[in-house]
DNA sequence: CTCATGTCAGACGAACTGAGATGG
DNA sequence: CCCATCTCAGTTTGTCTGACATGA
């Protein structure tokens, strides 16, 4: 249960106040502010996945297998992708298979690698579910197309220098 | 343990593929985008504080009790300005009152509602803290001053439109 | 030998649900 | 009576650490 809306921006305020007792209050405004919105569209995008019974993880994860080329990943490469610590990768899959949306199945030459391979049943799981989450825009609204793309490249800095990757 | 880094933009590349298969990525980009940056900066900024036996969470709450009047709040006005639900302030406040930063004091005039009202030992390890996520940058990096602003308004457009305030 | 890959057990933080006690 | 405030118990989700088995 989300508390109603306040009738002011609580960040603009707790950013005034920090000005003017703590210091330069930039970065932090911008830090809080990305931290409330991820909660906003993991709210939105979780609320809109529920019914297909999965989690934004576990999407992400299915839609990353849709787009492999033999519908197949190694789970290391999953945990590369998607940013997820291994045990993340085993409890996601583990999910995944338990729903039979996802079948391990051993590599073909590297005996110690596993592949996560998506089952028809995870591919048009997989598409009810993008449904859902384009119907409700990922919860993300109030910016034009040029405003969302903004926001994508300035985010896409903060992750190359966090060292997200290269070029 | 974080993977290593990438050779290319791992979010650029889901959502190529996502408007060959799909549709349109603009929001499908930002919308990860906001979800990763959000995971890199709540590391750093946990990571930062850890040290000071305390999480973001937590902080959050320490400093808004800093910037109000009396050092003290009703436990639900937390809640509204922090935008977490109820028991997750039980639960915070607890886990503050157990390391004697904060204090439950009873409301003057109002016995339904709890006031948690930071202590003197709150106020030092909340300044310590204020250092300590201060030198990090809370994690962000690679923003000009006017990128960060660019940012914290962008956000707080979808903010505003997901209802969290008005004005 | 080393290193890589995946899994397991156990802990933790944070959010939720549903129920309840207390009081306005 | 209804409603607000806070707490408690229990569940879910994802992350982490440390250890381990297997195999390159």
């Amino acid at each position: 249960m989300r508390p109603r809306s306040l009738p002011f921006d609580p960040i603009a305020k707790a950013a005034e106040l920090w000005q003017e007792r703590i210091g330069d209050s930039s970065t932090m405004a911008a830090v809080t502010s990305v931290m409330r919105v991820q909660q906003i569209l993991q709210s939105a995008v979780d609320a809109a996945l529920k019914p297909h019974g999965l989690t934004f993880a576990r999407y992400e994860a299915l839609v990353l297998l849709t787009f492999s080329k033999r519908g197949s990943l190694p789970m290391r490469v999953m945990g590369e992708r998607l940013q997820l610590h291994p045990t993340s990768v085993t409890n996601i899959v583990d999910r995944l298979e338990a729903d039979g949306l996802v079948k391990r199945t051993p590599h073909p030459t590297d005996r110690r690698t596993t592949l996560a391979e998506i089952t028809e049943a995870g591919r048009e799981r997989r598409e009810r579910a993008t449904e859902a989450v384009t119907a409700v825009d990922f919860g993300l609204s109030g910016l034009t197309e040029r405003q969302t793309a903004q926001l994508t490249d300035l985010l896409a800095k903060v992750r190359k220098s966090a060292g997200d990757f290269q070029d």
